[in-house]
DNA sequence: ATCGATTAAAAAATCGATTTTATAGAGACT
DNA sequence: AGTCTCTATAAAATCGATTTTTTAATCGAT
């Protein structure tokens, strides 16, 4: 059972993002059939917000919807891993050659944090959640500066859907301590605003978790 | 009051739908409150239904939602427009080339079927809806064998937001003229598989209507 | 044994009513 | 007059029950 926290926020968000990290952490199985009224008790919600929370994740892509057939959870497919991780290499080089163009000091400052929080919580190894939320923050610190609202919200959905896939595989600390070492250049490549190093190093860095990520998506 | 089909369709889906159009349509004033007992009754369904398309249209990004404070459209804004107009041509000239690469000889035949559809929809002045349904069929044909269907969906998706703001600008016949001189130009460099002389259309082709939007989009 | 139709059960979708929260307006005070 | 609080109203969000549709099981026929 879920305990969902007694802030200003409706249920009916609150709900929708319990939801959407478990279904990034691969809570259900994918392909399954949610079945609503367990949802119901597991969340302890109500069914309109419940019903509310998976319409937007259907409209977000963490969930489909079959009319008059309710929701599931979308197959994993090379194919798609494939996809997305191609499309986001493409959007985020995109995105990193705005925000070393655009960049202030302020984005720098935020950029440093965001790598030192990082850091820190990579020392606590049996808190992958914490982690997790760390490491999403940093990427998107880093491009944070691009200048297009709407590319930053594509590559977020982007990272959701990747994370699905990258989650599953067993943690690999030679993989985990080169990606760690990656997120130090980035900085590093943003601070000398050096466009094609960071590129590469992105491009590099997201197949890195691509290559992982193909070896456990079978089909 | 609109009437909504008997299909097998939910009545969640015909809300979607019907309010999707008429928020590109223009139907309601940019930043205004959507006032949910007029949706229902014009709309006639239910609450339930209606919320649920409301949440839907939010995650795509055609309403905002504040919590406890109900739906709201999005404001219209230069700099948005800007950002959609930019993006979506990145995306679309990727997408092109791609299409280019991949596209077989079922592709170029629903290309050439989609244009001659748009071209039948053209001569019809008075009907402006099936022309719009038919430029957007046209504008997804053109780039439907890119192979990524992540793609296809954000550039459907900025296509919908584009088309926001270009349905603000009074029909301009001149313009209109030259739109459609471009679409016909389009398929012959699709057959001719000419990718860069196609981007660079493509390019001018939404260059073409981000300005005539622009024209229209204060602040 | 397999297929098709019929029906019982389960699940999805929808409705109407209730609860909660925000908003606007009246009155009291500075 | 302006600001504050309190209250009445309106709106949003949620709940519980009902309706509709799908799914699964049973029976009969080929």
């Amino acid at each position: 059972m879920t305990v969902l926290d007694s802030s200003s926020a409706t249920a009916s968000s609150q709900v929708f993002e319990a939801l959407k990290r478990d279904l990034i952490r691969g809570q259900f199985k994918a392909g399954e059939k949610l079945a609503i009224s367990s949802l119901k008790s597991h969340y302890q919600v109500g069914l309109s917000p419940l019903r509310e929370a998976l319409n937007r994740l259907s409209a977000y892509g963490l969930l489909e919807q079959v009319n008059q057939r309710g929701f599931r959870v979308p197959a994993m497919r090379l194919e798609e891993l494939d996809d997305i991780a191609n499309l986001r290499s493409q959007l985020e080089c995109m995105a990193l050659t705005q925000a070393f163009q655009n960049g202030d000091a302020e984005w720098e400052s935020l950029l440093v944090a965001a790598h030192h929080r990082l850091r820190r919580a990579d020392e606590k190894p049996e808190q992958i959640e914490e982690w997790e939320q760390a490491h999403l923050r940093f990427h998107r610190a880093l491009l944070a500066a691009c200048g297009s609202s709407w590319l930053l919200r594509f590559i977020e959905q982007l990272h959701d859907q990747f994370d699905r896939y990258r989650r599953m595989a067993p943690p690999n600390p030679e993989v985990r301590r080169q990606l760690d070492a990656q997120h130090g250049e980035l900085v590093e490549y943003a601070l000398n605003r050096d466009i094609s190093g960071g590129r590469a190093l992105l491009d590099d860095h997201i197949r890195l978790s691509h290559d992982v990520a193909r070896g456990c998506c079978d089909v």
